[in-house]
DNA sequence: CGGCGCTTTGAAGACTCTCAACGACTGTGG
DNA sequence: CCACAGTCGTTGAGAGTCTTCAAAGCGCCG
C-alpha cells in the first residue's frame, strides 16, 4: 500500500554486493571484484513490503532493479481496467531492459522483497566504462526476448491446460536455478495474477488447477505450491514447442 | 518453395553498405565508415524470392540477417500446426537477437526481398572490436522487447477490432520510417498471417476488416492496402494503451 | 476465358467468460 | 483458545463470442 519504497528501516544505502547471495544469477556476476565495487558506490538495497508499488506506468524511468529476494509483478493495466502481468520477477532478475523513458508497466511487489536499486543515468555510465556489463545486458535482453515469443506463442495458441502446464514448468526451471528443488514449485502470485499472465480469468485458472489435479499430472499440496508429479505428462501437454 | 536462399543471380558477396537504401534504419547507422568497410567484408547481399524459406526453427543459427528490401515474416509452429507468426520484418530490421543456439522460428519471405547475412562467429567478433555496434543492437533489443510486452497485451486481452485497430497502426507507424506516407499502409502479409500473428482465425480477420470499414475508420481500396479515415477512432479502439 | 488460390460471407457449435454462491484459510479480537 | 470477519479460491449455471465447417465471390495468371 506505500507507494514509497524507502520505508525508514531496513535501509542500507551501500550495499555488499560481493557476498550477494544471487550474484551469480543477475547481471552483476559480469563485473570483476573492482567494477563491483564501482557498481555499490551507486546502488541502494531497499526492503519492499508485500503489496508495494516501486513504480508506475507512465512514470519517469528513473532506476533499475535487481530483485535479491521475494518477488515483484510487472502490470500493464488498460483503460477499462484489463489486466496483462507481463511478467513475474524472481531473486536474480533484472527490471530496466526497455527503450522507453517512461515505465511501461507498474512494478508491485508480491511478497516481502528486497531490490538493489540504480538510477539510470549511472547505470548508462558504467555501461559505457564496462562492457562486460553492456554485453550482459544485451544477453539478458535476447533471453527475455526469446521468452517473450515463448508467452506470446502461449497467449495466442494455447489453450487453459496447455498454458498452465506451460507456466508451471517454466516457473519451475527458473525456481531451480536457486534451489536445486525437483519437483515443488511455488506460487509467489496469487491465481488472479496467473489469469493476467495467461490471458484467463481466475475462474479458468481455477478449474485447469483442478483438471490438472485430477489427472494426476500436479497434486496441490497447499494454495501456493504446486508439486509435478507427472513431468513427462506435464511437458507433452504443454507441447513443448516447435514442430 | 526453394529452402536455399542462394540462387545464383542476384547474390554480390560483397556489399555496398555505404550507400545502403536502409543504412539510416538498420543497426549499421552506428557504424563509422571505416567500421562499415568492416562489415562489408563479412557481409553477403541476397536476393530472396517470396515464398522462399531463409531457415527453419530448430536448425543451427548460422547467420543474422538485415532486410534491405521485401519483407519477412517469423514463425512458430505446434506440433498439430497451430501457427504463431511472431513478427513480420521490414526493411531496416534486424533478425538475430536471439540467446539460442538454434533459430526459434522459420523465417519465410513473404514479398520478394533482399538481405544482407552474416555469420553469427563474425558478427560476434564485430560486437567486440566495436563499442557501438553492441550498444546500438542492446537499444534495438530493448525497443523489440517493448514492443513484444505490447504485443503480448493485444494477444492477452483485446477483442478481435482492438487488436485489428492496433496492428494497423502499428504497422502504419512503422512504415512511415520508410515513406512518409500518410493514410495509407500497405499489407504485405496474407489475412491467414495477419490472423496467426493476432491469434485470431482468417474468417475472424476478414470479418473485423469489414466492421472496420462499414464503421467508416478504413477503406480498403486493395486487398493489400488499408486506408486510415479516422485515425482517431482507430487510436480510441486500440485503447492507445494504459490506464 | 477458365481455373486456381485467397478472401469473404453464412450458419451451427464449442469454449471460455460472466455472474453468483459456496468454501477455505488467515488474522484479529473477544 | 475460540469465534468471526474478510479475503481469496473453488464450483456451478447460463450467455456471449469466436471458432469451425461450408460455400460462394473475387482477382490473378496462364
Amino acid at each position: 500500500m506505500n507507494g514509497n519504497p524507502a520505508n525508514g528501516k531496513d535501509c542500507s544505502p551501500v550495499s555488499d554486493c560481493i557476498h550477494c547471495s544471487v550474484r551469480h544469477l543477475a547481471v552483476c556476476s559480469a563485473l570483476s571484484a573492482e567494477e563491483v565495487h564501482a557498481l555499490e558506490q551507486v546502488t541502494t538495497s531497499y526492503a519492499v513490503d508485500n503489496g508495494a508499488t516501486l513504480a508506475r506506468a507512465g512514470e519517469d524511468r528513473l532506476h533499475v532493479y535487481t530483485l535479491t529476494a521475494g518477488a515483484l509483478r510487472l502490470v500493464r493495466t488498460l483503460a477499462d481496467g484489463r489486466r496483462l502481468v507481463t511478467g513475474f520477477v524472481l531473486p536474480g532478475d533484472y527490471v530496466g531492459l526497455s527503450g522507453s523513458d517512461t515505465y511501461r508497466y507498474d512494478i508491485e511487489a508480491i511478497a516481502d522483497s528486497r531490490v538493489c536499486r540504480v538510477g539510470v543515468a549511472q547505470m548508462r555510465e558504467l555501461r559505457l566504462r564496462y562492457t562486460h556489463l553492456e554485453r550482459k545486458l544485451l544477453q539478458r535482453a535476447c533471453q527475455e526476448l526469446d521468452n517473450a515469443q515463448d508467452s506470446a506463442l502461449a497467449l495466442a495458441r494455447m489453450q487453459p491446460p496447455e498454458k498452465l502446464a506451460d507456466f508451471i514448468l517454466r516457473l519451475a526451471e527458473r525456481q531451480a536455478r536457486h534451489q536445486g528443488s525437483g519437483n515443488r514449485v511455488a506460487l509467489p502470485m496469487g491465481r488472479g495474477d496467473i489469469a493476467d499472465h495467461l490471458g484467463l480469468t481466475m475462474e479458468t485458472v481455477s478449474r485447469t488447477f483442478t483438471k490438472l489435479r485430477q489427472s494426476n499430472l500436479i497434486a496441490l499440496p497447499h494454495l501456493t505450491v504446486v508439486e509435478i508429479l507427472d513431468r513427462e505428462g506435464l511437458e507433452n501437454l504443454a507441447s513443448d514447442g516447435l514442430e
